[in-house]
DNA sequence: TTGTATGCGTTATCAA
DNA sequence: TTGATAACGCATACAA
């Protein structure tokens, strides 16, 4: 039963295959630089102990870890999740492991997480939006250690990014909104507060209006952490109004989701009643009935390119913010706005 | 521009607060041992050089890392997302950090994970279902790391886990099925091999079938990964066959997802003309149209508690296996069979 | 091609 | 209460 439980280490290999540490270490790591018949003693020395390399000890050593962290708001949110794992699959390509933690939207989480995994070694960091405290850009810096910004990108900052611009992604759908001759136009967003990705999509929609000659204060503006339920309650806020709007548009597509769950509760009919418009595109949105108007957002190319760039920057490469492009998808939550009576 | 990067040590502390190493060390990892004053001391020096401890040097000379990691199928999956997200949060409160990695439902790839995260130190391991290798449960053993299994519960096992069992769980959606009048069933399950949780619902299916005198060889079964596509192309290979089945049960609520899109597109009526039926109970579920009949599976719950057990277990503490319980969900896609028609 | 010796940044043992 | 100093398991510069 109990087997005698002994993990061996680069020592008890050598003295197996008769030969040094230094050796051994150097089949693992470098193996053409030893004769055949060496390399096949210490290889049949690793198999029969069923050695494995102490991770910790490697670091140490090479002061290096082949790890990555990633700090991401959350992992129950399927474009987070769709894009980590399209990002975890690269890394492994390129001979990485992922840590990943998750801050919950808390600023002071993230710094934490940040701390933790710089601790651990992680060689370089992948970030979710540009917003946060100026003292963590300073210790990544004196730490030395890269960070990529992804689902952002910004030009007017030094900090890698790779993702797209919210504010100019959401401006089709705005403008196509605003064509179809909505103009009591509400928009359910996230807190705007430590997430730039929200606040720049309601700039664009408020910019947009101001193109259009509306007054931008005029928009009707609800802000609500990202989740169904959320979503629901806003979208019964906004129908109580007074002049209730004729389009609901929403930050994402959960709050989406739950506007559509919530009108179909009260029996009101999307779109002929009220419009609904999302953002991202994830399955939810074209398994919705109707199914719903939304930007997509292209997460899993966005993962894979974030493993290539963080690859190079950590292999002390320059590389260049990339910019991906968004894409309005028209379905049928979007529609002309009904006939404007006051309540 | 170029501030010093410049790294603190142990050593560079102890210059500075003008002690010893030791000290240091004590200072941080119990700090009731000291004396006021160089307490003082130290700290301040801390807080000036900004030290933060070396995480592989510690776990390297403390021989413990204060990790776990999770090998899971796929991130992009709600139900996977969300669980470890639960576990991921209770593990933070319990002081650990969490390392995943995701297996794509291939054993290789999830013995190769277990090598690399054992390799990390990871203290334990959480791991999705039983079925697996024994060398790998072998190694685990010899390595001397608790693992825990999570999605399955099982008793005929000494493999801690904490979860549900699939054949009892989707009981009372095929008796459902089998009572409102169904003789004609199909399952579209995920690939059985290599994955006990998607066999053992097979498996319920079949021995209620026979229990209520049906032949349960004559169940129509497709195997197919889990995703919206395949569940489409499963839905339309069933509705093409010769005498077309009257429900379609899916493995889990993405496929349904999948089946309940494709009749859509071919304007097949769920549930008039065929009734579709899923297990997990995802957001999906509740926002398809009709919303979806499924078997809710508390996901939250169980990756709370695996965290808790696993702790127990880094402890050295012996834990029971836990069995949670699951909820048949009746909603809008089951209904009676239409009446029975050759083509 | 291989071996020796040193260092990586901690913790922990043993004295003082 | 504090300080030397030896591990911890590996990589690597240097020597052979």
């Amino acid at each position: 039963m109990s087997q005698s439980n002994f993990i061996p280490t680069l020592a008890d290999v050598a003295k197996k295959a008769g030969v040094s540490t230094a050796t051994v270490s150097r089949c693992l790591n470098s193996p053409d630089q030893l004769s055949q018949a060496t390399r096949k003693k210490v290889m049949s020395a690793v198999a029969e102990l069923g050695y494995a390399p102490n991770f910790n000890a490697q670091s140490l050593a090479a002061r290096r870890t082949n790890t990555v962290g990633a700090i991401i708001p959350t992992m129950d949110n399927a474009i987070f999740a769709r894009g980590l794992q399209a990002f975890q699959e690269e890394l492994g390509n390129l001979g990485k492991t992922l840590i990943v933690a998750s801050s919950s939207y808390r600023p002071d989480l993230e710094l934490e997480h940040i701390k933790t995994l710089t601790a651990r070694g992680a060689d370089g960091l992948l970030l979710i939006g540009y917003d946060r405290n100026p003292e963590i850009y300073n210790f990544l810096k004196q730490r030395d250690v890269p960070s990529l910004v992804a689902w952002a990108y910004q030009t007017d900052t030094d900090q890698t990014s790779v993702g797209f611009n919210n504010e100019k992604a959401i401006r089709p759908l705005i403008e196509e909104v605003i064509a179809l001759g909505h103009r009591n136009i509400a928009f359910i967003s996230a807190p705007k507060k430590n997430n730039d990705r929200a606040r720049d999509r309601v700039t664009g929609v408020r910019m947009a209006m101001q193109r259009a000659g509306l007054d931008p204060r005029s928009l009707k503006l609800i802000e609500t952490p990202y989740s169904i339920e959320n979503g629901q309650a806003a979208f019964q806020k906004l129908v109580a109004l007074d002049c209730p709007p004729t389009v609901a548009m929403c930050g994402n597509d959960v709050l989406a989701a739950g506007a559509i769950k919530q009108a179909k509760e009260m029996a009101l009919s999307v779109p002929d009643y009220i419009s609904i418009t999302g953002f991202d595109d994830i399955e939810l949105a074209s398994l919705a009935e109707p199914q719903l108007t939304t930007v997509h957002v292209p997460h899993k190319a966005m993962g894979k390119i974030a493993a290539q760039m963080l690859g190079k920057m950590i292999d002390q490469q320059i590389v260049e913010s990339q910019e991906l492009s968004t894409e309005l998808r028209l379905r049928g939550t979007l529609t002309t706005p009904r006939a404007c009576k006051l309540k």
